[in-house]
DNA sequence: GTCTATAGTATGATAGAC
DNA sequence: GTCTATCATACTATAGAC
């Protein structure tokens, strides 16, 4: 029994990312180590080798889950530009929209949220991800692109739930429409936000 | 085996009661008969007896918890008032927002989302809120609370998006703050919409 | 309508050979 | 490090007595 990162080798790292693959597809209820192995094509004893159980080698598929959502996040939200256009590559970015999100989506299942080690990692990243695009926010209303009124980390809030609410309804219609209408009704009121603070262009 | 709506026994009704609050807390994965029947006080063969089996029983329990969601949201957004109090009104009900939506929350289980008797409530659900929100924002618009590139039936989705996701950051927080936060967020961004609709009042 | 008994499979983990 | 038993429990459902 070794924490993840103890451990680089490939059979751990195959668990890893074969956990991360069944928790977005499953959850982590919905995951039995049994799947994990077999998909992984490992032996039980190799996984009970490499980690104290299901919690633990979850545990280190979140958090390689998030990582990779933040460096996502984060190309996106560096770019050059104008803060809105940044913000409109965010919620633009490609997505398979019916899966879901790999790290909001565990946030519905209460064994996740009940393990302190396994919400870490989802409080992490939505902290992470507000701040972030607050600060873009901040940038953008420094340069005059915002009303007066404007509230950059509620707003940063605002954009973060549209995305996760997004996923919800377009699985629940299993369709990726209601996403992309979520997100073209937020751009369009962040546009009459500049509108309201500038005057019309 | 009867369907739900052919039985209106104490003990179907029970049996729905309790696997509602079931799903709730668990999911769809994460309930089991033997868990509802052991809340319900109801023996294994009674359950049989009224229901299919677990995806049967679900389906009942679902749909009565969309037509009760629907209920409370119609209760706010059909009050007297200006279209952007009612959204006010909507996105401000008291909610247990740590438990997530009752509906929305079925929205990452695979196995409801397979099963289109189990997810057909959930689409139907989403599929009313945002008219309901877009009939309202409609009315508003005629009323000229809003500006000229307003979109109802986007702005619709984004709303309830909203609603969704901040479940999911207040979840992954452990803090009902960022549900309100996003809330906050988008009622701002409505403000501006109305500012820009018509000058600052 | 309700109950207990039973069944076959899956879960999550441990033991111990190799 | 990896493998194959093995284990106690839980899951979902059926059978059949009452």
């Amino acid at each position: 029994m070794y924490s993840a990162a103890m451990s680089g080798t490939d059979t751990a790292r195959k668990l890893i990312e074969t956990t991360q693959e069944l928790l977005w597809e499953r959850g982590y209820v919905g995951t039995s180590p049994r799947a994990i192995q077999q998909r992984a094509g490992v032996g039980q004893g190799s996984m009970y080798h490499h980690f104290g159980g299901k919690p633990d080698l979850a545990r280190a598929a979140v958090r390689k889950s998030a990582e990779e959502m933040r460096a996502a996040a984060d190309a996106d939200l560096s770019r050059e530009g104008m803060a809105r256009e940044r913000v409109r590559a965010y919620l633009s970015r490609e997505r398979a929209v019916l899966r879901g999100c790999r790290v909001g989506g565990l946030a519905q299942d209460p064994d996740v949220i009940a393990d302190p080690g396994l919400r870490a990692p989802l409080r992490e990243t939505f902290d992470w991800l507000r701040g972030r695009l607050t600060e873009v926010l901040e940038e953008g209303r420094a340069a005059g692109e915002f009303g007066p009124g404007f509230d950059p980390a509620a707003t940063a809030a605002t954009i973060v739930a549209v995305v996760q609410g997004g996923y919800v309804l377009a699985r629940s219609a299993d369709d990726p429409g209601p996403f992309h209408q979520a997100a073209d009704g937020l751009l369009r009121l962040l546009d009459a936000s500049v509108t309201s603070g500038r005057g019309a262009s």
